[in-house]
DNA sequence: AATGACAACAACCGCCAGTCC
DNA sequence: GGGACTGGCGGTTGTTGTCAT
């Protein structure tokens, strides 16, 4: 028995996709949208797994991602959230638009965590951490889930202020990030992948100017498979955003400011 | 200039829950 | 009810780029 291997094993391509791949991934799902996975490179005609197609396509070439380093005010989210759901990354995930589980565990892991055991602040149990451990850092400031040093009522009201509006302009991102060197190299516009991310989506499939993934895929998912349409996807943050709680988690009008604050300590 | 160490991120792996038959 | 199958999740690894020496 035993189950059958989510691919075949034989000939299966492994490691970076190409630009080759991707284009051939994006237009079929655009145009065939995504019966079962498992069938996608078959039809595609790509060498590769159902599940590495899957995890390349939420990760990397949906349209409605975000590209970039997350900002402050989804920085300041994602540990907030953190304290309460734990390494739930896909939950966290929902209430960041644009934002993948993958991408927030990796930015959680190579950045956050640093930050908060710098700061004295243990990043599992957002407790502090013990004063042998952090020989030099302040305990007191550090229990306050402040990535940057500020006051805690303060730094959590320019979450929020920043979480309204982190759509608008994600090019912003490089102000937050001035000493993060390594920034260059994903929010650079004029890198490889943004060149041929938006060749791909402008070369085929922006060719009408009044394109809209979640529209173009309606009938597809929604109408051949029953699936969700992925305007659909992209509001189930809100779903779940609601479900805790209107403005919770800052998104919400300055009126809720205060609970906010309230339920984050 | 070479190279080793480190950082960042993309991708893979194994497991699990839900669904179908 | 239970096996087969799929999609999703979280942990981990591999690859690539950058920095320091």
């Amino acid at each position: 028995m035993g189950r059958q291997p989510c691919c075949d094993k034989l000939g299966v391509k492994k490691g970076p996709w190409t630009a080759e791949e991707d284009k051939k991934l994006v237009t079929f799902i655009l145009t065939h949208g995504h019966c079962c996975w498992r069938a996608v490179p078959k039809l595609a005609g790509l060498r590769r797994c159902g599940k590495s197609c899957r995890l390349r396509w939420t990760n990397y070439l949906r349209p409605d991602l975000k590209r970039g380093l997350l900002n402050e005010a989804e920085e300041q989210l994602v540990i907030d959230l953190h304290a309460r759901l734990g390494n739930r990354w896909s939950k966290i995930a929902a209430r960041l638009p644009g934002r993948t589980d993958n991408e927030i565990k990796n930015h959680w892991n190579t950045h956050i965590k640093k930050k908060l055991i710098k700061m004295g602040i243990d990043p599992v149990t957002h407790e502090p951490l013990k004063k042998q451990e952090t020989s030099d850092d302040k305990p007191e400031a550090a229990a306050k889930f402040d990535v940057n040093g500020e006051q805690e009522g303060e730094a959590v009201n320019k979450s929020s202020e920043k979480v309204g509006s982190m759509n608008d302009n994600s090019s912003s991102q490089n102000e937050n990030y001035s000493t993060d060197e390594s920034n260059s190299r994903s929010l650079d516009p004029n890198s490889d992948d943004d060149l041929l991310m938006s060749y791909m989506w402008s070369e085929t499939f922006l060719d009408d100017t009044s394109w809209s993934f979640p529209a173009a895929c309606r009938e597809i998912e929604y109408g051949e498979f029953g699936r969700l349409s992925s305007s659909e996807e992209n509001s189930a943050w809100l779903m779940d955003y609601q479900e805790l709680g209107e403005g919770e988690f800052g998104l919400g009008n300055s009126s809720n400011e205060k609970d906010t604050n309230a339920v984050l300590m």
